[in-house]
DNA sequence: ATAATAGTATCGGATAACCAATAGTATGAA
DNA sequence: TTCATACTATTGGTTATCCGATACTATTAT
Protein backbone atom coordinates (compact mmCIF):
# COMPACT_ATOMS: atom_id res chain seq x y z
CA UNK A 1 0.00 0.00 0.00
CA UNK A 2 2.19 2.60 -1.20
CA UNK A 3 2.00 5.35 -3.59
CA UNK A 4 -0.01 7.71 -1.72
CA UNK A 5 1.75 10.01 0.22
CA UNK A 6 2.26 12.96 -2.09
CA UNK A 7 -1.16 13.05 -2.57
CA UNK A 8 -1.94 12.99 0.69
CA UNK A 9 0.39 15.97 1.91
CA UNK A 10 -1.53 17.71 -1.41
CA UNK A 11 -4.71 17.36 0.48
CA UNK A 12 -3.24 18.06 3.81
CA UNK A 13 -1.72 21.13 2.39
CA UNK A 14 -5.00 22.19 0.78
CA UNK A 15 -6.36 22.79 4.22
CA UNK A 16 -3.75 24.34 6.08
CA UNK A 17 -0.53 26.13 5.42
CA UNK A 18 2.40 24.14 7.65
CA UNK A 19 5.84 22.93 8.69
CA UNK A 20 7.19 19.74 8.15
CA UNK A 21 7.22 18.59 11.50
CA UNK A 22 3.49 19.31 11.52
CA UNK A 23 2.95 18.20 8.76
CA UNK A 24 4.39 14.25 9.60
CA UNK A 25 2.30 14.53 12.69
CA UNK A 26 -0.50 15.66 10.82
CA UNK A 27 0.29 12.23 8.60
CA UNK A 28 0.47 10.02 11.98
CA UNK A 29 -2.86 10.87 13.29
CA UNK A 30 -4.58 9.70 9.74
CA UNK A 31 -1.88 6.70 9.00
CA UNK A 32 -1.26 5.59 13.06
CA UNK A 33 2.28 5.51 11.93
CA UNK A 34 4.59 9.10 11.62
CA UNK A 35 6.64 8.76 8.61
CA UNK A 36 10.46 8.85 8.81
CA UNK A 37 12.59 12.43 8.41
CA UNK A 38 13.47 10.14 5.23
CA UNK A 39 10.54 9.69 4.04
CA UNK A 40 8.56 13.13 4.08
CA UNK A 41 11.29 15.43 3.43
CA UNK A 42 12.07 13.77 0.23
CA UNK A 43 8.68 13.88 -0.39
CA UNK A 44 8.63 17.37 0.07
CA UNK A 45 11.18 18.32 -1.71
CA UNK A 46 10.00 16.17 -4.95
CA UNK A 47 6.69 18.36 -4.48
CA UNK A 48 8.50 21.79 -4.49
CA UNK A 49 10.80 20.40 -7.17
CA UNK A 50 8.12 19.92 -9.97
CA UNK A 51 6.20 22.88 -8.38
CA UNK A 52 3.12 21.50 -6.69
CA UNK A 53 3.95 22.95 -3.13
CA UNK A 54 6.03 26.17 -2.32
CA UNK A 55 8.18 26.78 0.69
CA UNK A 56 8.57 30.14 2.45
CA UNK A 57 11.79 31.58 4.66
CA UNK A 58 10.31 30.39 7.46
CA UNK A 59 10.43 26.69 6.34
CA UNK A 60 6.12 26.70 6.17
CA UNK A 61 4.79 24.58 3.16
CA UNK A 62 1.93 25.83 1.00
CA UNK A 63 0.27 24.60 -2.19
CA UNK A 64 0.76 26.30 -5.11
CA UNK A 65 -2.17 26.83 -7.68
CA UNK A 66 -0.65 24.21 -9.68
CA UNK A 67 -0.51 21.95 -6.59
CA UNK A 68 -4.09 22.78 -6.53
CA UNK A 69 -4.99 22.23 -9.80
CA UNK A 70 -3.28 18.76 -9.59
CA UNK A 71 -4.99 17.72 -6.56
CA UNK A 72 -8.19 18.90 -7.98
CA UNK A 73 -7.25 16.23 -11.15
CA UNK A 74 -6.19 13.50 -9.10
CA UNK A 75 -9.12 14.09 -7.11
CA UNK A 76 -11.55 13.55 -9.99
CA UNK A 77 -9.25 10.69 -11.19
CA UNK A 78 -9.61 9.15 -8.15
CA UNK A 79 -13.41 9.22 -7.79
CA UNK A 80 -13.43 7.79 -11.50
CA UNK A 81 -11.47 4.76 -10.21
CA UNK A 82 -13.79 4.18 -7.15
CA UNK A 83 -16.58 5.31 -8.49
CA UNK A 84 -18.36 3.10 -6.44
CA UNK A 85 -16.74 4.20 -3.16
CA UNK A 86 -19.46 4.91 -0.87
CA UNK A 87 -19.82 0.65 -0.94
CA UNK A 88 -16.60 1.37 0.85
CA UNK A 89 -17.05 3.12 3.18
CA UNK A 90 -19.92 0.61 4.60
CA UNK A 91 -17.56 -2.39 3.39
CA UNK A 92 -15.43 -1.83 6.56
CA UNK A 93 -19.26 -1.68 8.70
CA UNK B 1 0.22 7.81 -8.53
CA UNK B 2 0.99 3.91 -7.83
CA UNK B 3 0.24 1.65 -5.00
CA UNK B 4 -3.59 0.85 -5.65
CA UNK B 5 -3.33 -1.26 -8.22
CA UNK B 6 -3.90 -4.27 -5.87
CA UNK B 7 -6.11 -3.27 -3.82
CA UNK B 8 -8.44 -2.32 -7.02
CA UNK B 9 -8.13 -5.50 -8.16
CA UNK B 10 -9.18 -7.01 -4.96
CA UNK B 11 -12.02 -4.28 -4.32
CA UNK B 12 -13.14 -5.48 -8.47
CA UNK B 13 -13.35 -9.16 -7.47
CA UNK B 14 -15.02 -9.03 -4.45
CA UNK B 15 -17.70 -7.95 -6.70
CA UNK B 16 -17.83 -10.32 -9.15
CA UNK B 17 -15.68 -13.51 -9.85
CA UNK B 18 -13.81 -13.13 -13.23
CA UNK B 19 -10.85 -13.98 -15.88
CA UNK B 20 -7.87 -11.96 -16.38
CA UNK B 21 -9.04 -10.68 -19.01
CA UNK B 22 -12.28 -9.32 -17.70
CA UNK B 23 -10.29 -7.74 -15.30
CA UNK B 24 -8.04 -5.78 -17.30
CA UNK B 25 -11.27 -4.50 -19.02
CA UNK B 26 -12.68 -3.47 -15.98
CA UNK B 27 -9.63 -1.68 -14.75
CA UNK B 28 -9.65 0.29 -17.82
CA UNK B 29 -13.08 1.53 -17.75
CA UNK B 30 -12.01 2.91 -14.26
CA UNK B 31 -8.52 4.12 -15.07
CA UNK B 32 -8.76 4.82 -18.50
CA UNK B 33 -5.88 2.91 -19.52
CA UNK B 34 -5.90 -0.64 -20.19
CA UNK B 35 -2.93 -2.41 -17.64
CA UNK B 36 -0.23 -4.30 -19.54
CA UNK B 37 -0.15 -7.84 -19.31
CA UNK B 38 3.20 -7.52 -17.50
CA UNK B 39 1.19 -5.81 -15.13
CA UNK B 40 -1.92 -7.47 -14.35
CA UNK B 41 -0.34 -11.10 -14.45
CA UNK B 42 2.67 -10.75 -12.22
CA UNK B 43 -0.15 -8.76 -10.04
CA UNK B 44 -2.37 -11.37 -9.79
CA UNK B 45 -0.10 -13.76 -9.27
CA UNK B 46 1.38 -12.13 -6.10
CA UNK B 47 -1.90 -11.96 -5.02
CA UNK B 48 -2.60 -15.94 -5.14
CA UNK B 49 0.84 -16.41 -3.80
CA UNK B 50 -0.14 -14.41 -0.75
CA UNK B 51 -3.31 -16.03 -0.10
CA UNK B 52 -5.78 -13.24 -0.98
CA UNK B 53 -7.27 -14.15 -4.21
CA UNK B 54 -7.73 -17.97 -5.85
CA UNK B 55 -7.94 -19.59 -9.00
CA UNK B 56 -10.03 -22.43 -10.27
CA UNK B 57 -9.60 -24.88 -13.21
CA UNK B 58 -11.19 -22.16 -15.86
CA UNK B 59 -8.58 -19.51 -15.21
CA UNK B 60 -11.49 -17.51 -12.93
CA UNK B 61 -9.90 -15.27 -10.50
CA UNK B 62 -11.62 -14.82 -6.72
CA UNK B 63 -11.29 -13.54 -3.98
CA UNK B 64 -10.57 -15.78 -0.74
CA UNK B 65 -12.27 -15.53 2.94
CA UNK B 66 -8.72 -14.09 3.46
CA UNK B 67 -8.86 -11.51 0.71
CA UNK B 68 -11.97 -10.18 1.83
CA UNK B 69 -10.72 -9.66 5.43
CA UNK B 70 -7.68 -7.69 3.61
CA UNK B 71 -9.44 -5.98 1.67
CA UNK B 72 -12.00 -4.60 4.60
CA UNK B 73 -9.31 -3.88 6.74
CA UNK B 74 -7.60 -2.16 3.52
CA UNK B 75 -10.76 -0.05 3.41
CA UNK B 76 -10.99 0.84 7.26
CA UNK B 77 -7.72 2.06 7.19
CA UNK B 78 -8.37 4.16 3.78
CA UNK B 79 -11.69 5.46 5.34
CA UNK B 80 -9.15 6.29 7.86
CA UNK B 81 -6.53 8.34 6.57
CA UNK B 82 -9.32 9.72 4.33
CA UNK B 83 -11.58 10.59 7.30
CA UNK B 84 -12.38 13.72 5.18
CA UNK B 85 -13.02 11.75 1.92
CA UNK B 86 -16.30 13.16 1.22
CA UNK B 87 -14.69 16.61 0.32
CA UNK B 88 -12.97 14.85 -2.05
CA UNK B 89 -15.73 14.29 -4.14
CA UNK B 90 -17.00 17.93 -3.93
CA UNK B 91 -13.44 19.44 -4.60
CA UNK B 92 -13.34 17.94 -8.18
CA UNK B 93 -16.53 19.51 -8.50
C1' DA C 1 27.23 30.07 27.40
C1' DT C 2 26.02 25.43 27.20
C1' DA C 3 23.17 21.56 27.18
C1' DA C 4 19.04 19.58 25.71
C1' DT C 5 15.43 19.29 22.63
C1' DA C 6 12.87 19.77 18.39
C1' DG C 7 13.03 20.59 13.65
C1' DT C 8 15.10 20.18 9.00
C1' DA C 9 17.52 17.75 5.75
C1' DT C 10 20.55 14.29 3.11
C1' DC C 11 22.27 9.78 1.91
C1' DG C 12 22.24 5.02 0.64
C1' DG C 13 19.68 1.31 0.03
C1' DA C 14 15.57 -1.88 -0.14
C1' DT C 15 11.35 -3.01 -1.97
C1' DA C 16 7.07 -2.24 -4.50
C1' DA C 17 4.76 -1.11 -8.62
C1' DC C 18 4.61 -1.03 -13.08
C1' DC C 19 5.43 -1.61 -18.10
C1' DA C 20 7.11 -3.24 -22.85
C1' DA C 21 8.33 -7.03 -25.20
C1' DT C 22 7.92 -11.60 -25.82
C1' DA C 23 6.15 -16.30 -25.79
C1' DG C 24 3.13 -19.91 -24.97
C1' DT C 25 -1.88 -21.59 -24.94
C1' DA C 26 -6.59 -22.07 -26.07
C1' DT C 27 -10.58 -21.11 -29.06
C1' DG C 28 -12.98 -20.56 -33.20
C1' DA C 29 -13.33 -19.97 -38.26
C1' DA C 30 -12.22 -21.16 -43.01
C1' DT D 1 -5.95 -28.90 -40.53
C1' DT D 2 -4.41 -24.37 -40.59
C1' DC D 3 -4.82 -19.74 -39.74
C1' DA D 4 -6.22 -15.94 -36.96
C1' DT D 5 -7.55 -14.12 -32.76
C1' DA D 6 -7.96 -13.65 -27.95
C1' DC D 7 -6.17 -14.96 -23.65
C1' DT D 8 -2.63 -16.18 -20.23
C1' DA D 9 1.76 -15.75 -18.56
C1' DT D 10 6.90 -14.72 -17.91
C1' DT D 11 11.03 -12.03 -18.22
C1' DG D 12 13.90 -8.16 -17.60
C1' DG D 13 14.29 -3.81 -16.38
C1' DT D 14 12.88 1.11 -14.84
C1' DT D 15 11.18 4.14 -11.71
C1' DA D 16 8.72 5.47 -7.52
C1' DT D 17 8.22 5.02 -2.81
C1' DC D 18 9.70 4.63 1.43
C1' DC D 19 12.72 3.90 5.48
C1' DG D 20 16.82 3.84 8.83
C1' DA D 21 20.76 6.14 10.01
C1' DT D 22 23.00 10.16 10.28
C1' DA D 23 24.02 15.08 10.50
C1' DC D 24 23.14 19.77 10.65
C1' DT D 25 20.43 23.83 12.52
C1' DA D 26 17.48 26.48 15.40
C1' DT D 27 15.25 27.18 19.68
C1' DT D 28 14.70 26.95 24.55
C1' DA D 29 15.98 26.18 29.33
C1' DT D 30 19.26 26.28 32.94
Amino acid sequence: MKGYLSYLILWILNKKTMRGAEIGRELEKRRGTKPSPGTIYPALKELKNVGLIAVDDQKIYSLTDKGQDELKSACKFFCQIFYDMKEMSDFGE
